[in-house]
DNA sequence: GATAAATCTTATCGCGCGTAAAATTATAAT
DNA sequence: ATTATAATTTTACGCGCGATAAGATTTATC
């Protein structure tokens, strides 16, 4: 860091010895400068620690190098993960992230969908709310930026989706739970937020029937995003109630099973796969807690590293090639098995 | 809305009526134009929904109205509510935030810092990694862009301080726990990232004394920000060896106290107050977690709300006012105990 | 070494808006 | 009604960069 302060980019043009355009090529792409040029630039940044200003940089491109990453909870760890690794693709990427939540209100969506459209973003990567979502919002949005959803589908909407296959998830931890011990029964919210939860509950049923098992689906009410809360308020009922018609319990999710774990706790049942257990308990999603309930809770993982690389590339594609040729696309990833002491 | 598409503020002056300039005095404050203008403006505003170019606006505005949030860590639910919080009191003050998480990485919060700088922020609420902070460029940062930390102080650097009062938290509890039963040992990472830990250690060791006990400080092994997994791993090497002088074990925070118990679920060490249990643990944060662990954890509610609405307050009388003159202003906020039945 | 291709420089315009200064209008005071 | 004064609007210019065209220069090809 030398001497002389830098304002704009002629200044810097100056000193690093070549025209302004040139060195508004080279940060538009340094691979599209000649070898001896970028060099000289690159030494004069070293001196000078020059940017350029992004608001003057974007208000006259067509197309930024923003991208818009949307949540619906980020105070969900799994969503925190998953934007973090996102996130980190799109740096390396050479783009500039934005992250944001919709802390599962439809409203603030719809509005972060809007401030977005302020940020002429190239794409935008959305994991949206789902059933109380906005739908026309969504697809209108989804028409004028190129938009990959993820995790949670739309039918219809978007440039393509990424997300895990729940169906599969469900067989797997059913076979599972089948093969070492009673078939389970599935516990679930009554009104998911999420349409993954009803993949998960007609993957449960169907996989039961293919083994000859009775499903047996137990719902409870709750709205909103308090899954432990849910999960808790709705497990100590259930467990009073006895509701279950199996020591067997799959939950549709981690969270869930986070809650419902800690309601057995506080009723005395005895959860894990031990002989003096009352009940094996189990999630989906391998969520960043689930190694450390009390027991360990087995599930199923979601492949959080390929839907987030799969996830950004379609969308790098679908942008970079200006087509929109992905639509309907749909990539699903299967889990995997992650055997602990709950089940 | 109507026919014509307004493609900038001229067109959108054209059909309000007035002039472009008092149509941007307008959108930078509408209470700055005659009341018969901006009922004029906003009939307009109303027939062709249109938005200023925020690329535009920023370019040439000394001040803008961008806020910086930074957190160290978002994929702690902590840190999450925080920022959830904190974001909504700005927009409702009309900035427009922007989150970023330095993922636990001294290099990326540098990074965000400068990449902030290019946002031209109003403010930022900055919320350091602590003792791996580098205290230069955050010091360089704060010089520059008003700034207040929260959550974790760096000595003299910032235009003010809002947190917690750590040292009586730990007094607190400790004087719960010694009142209850067998007064606690305290059980801490070697080499916390954050300066709140340290607080919270004197203020034990403090506590302690002044109650006539010997404190026994347990440190293990450990750095990041995976705080459950060192405190499983921890737990299960401290108690292998036998390292507890008393049965009641009071945690340096929620996420460390939430591996320990899963480290006590795994050497099948029984937890919570009644006479059958072999320890007694608590926590210190009133994580989001603490309620659904099992046994539920007893700890020291950090008081979020107040934390993060002064944080926002003070910067905003910062900017506002343009006076640097908060200079060094730290407030602290007391937590309240939380008795669960961890202990 | 001549020719073509790639790259760079010069020159100029426009983006959409902020902002200071000038001109106008409304309000108050005489 | 007239003038002083404040409030508001208009005029005029600039911000920092993207985009493009035409000419100058360098590099690659044979």
């Amino acid at each position: 860091m030398s001497g002389r302060k830098i304002r704009n980019m002629e200044e810097f043009a100056e000193v690093s010895g070549v025209s302004r355009p040139t060195v508004s090529k080279y940060f538009h792409d340094p691979n599209s400068v000649r070898a001896s040029t970028r060099q000289r630039i690159e030494a004069a940044l070293e001196q000078h620690d020059y940017r350029p200003n992004i608001f003057a940089m974007n208000q006259n491109r067509k197309l930024t190098k923003n991208v818009g990453i949307v949540v619906p909870y980020l105070a969900d760890p799994f969503f925190a993960e998953i934007a973090r690794n996102i996130e980190e693709r799109c740096i390396d990427a050479g783009y500039s992230p934005t992250l944001f939540s919709s802390h599962g209100s439809p409203e603030l969506e719809v509005e972060i969908l809007n401030s977005l459209r302020a940020l002429k973003p190239a794409g935008v990567l959305l994991a949206p709310l789902g059933r109380v979502s906005d739908r026309g919002a969504v697809e209108a949005f989804c028409a004028d930026v190129p938009t990959v959803l993820f995790d949670s589908l739309i039918e219809g909407v978007g440039a393509a989706f990424v997300g895990s296959d729940n169906p599969q998830f469900s067989h797997l931890i059913v076979e599972y739970l089948g093969r070492t011990g009673e078939p389970p029964c599935f516990f679930e919210m009554k009104k998911p937020a999420n349409p993954n939860a009803n993949k998960r509950r007609l993957g449960y049923i169907e996989a039961m029937e293919k083994m000859g098992h009775e499903p047996q689906v137990i719902s409870v009410d709750g709205e909103g995003w308090a899954f432990e809360e849910i999960g808790r308020a709705g497990g100590i009922e259930a467990i009073q109630s006895g509701r279950f018609s199996t020591n067997t319990i799959l939950c549709s999710n981690d969270r869930l099973a986070i809650g419902f774990l800690s309601a057995c706790y506080h009723m005395g049942v005895k959860v894990g796969r031990d002989s003096d257990c009352d009940l094996r308990v189990a999630g989906q999603d391998d969520h960043p807690f689930s190694r450390f309930t009390c027991p360990p809770l087995t599930t199923i993982a979601q492949d959080y590293d390929s839907v987030s690389r799969r996830a950004v590339q379609v969308l790098f594609d679908t942008v970079e090639s200006g087509t929109q040729d992905h639509s309907g696309e749909m990539v699903l990833f299967e889990g995997k098995l992650i055997m602990r002491e709950s089940a």
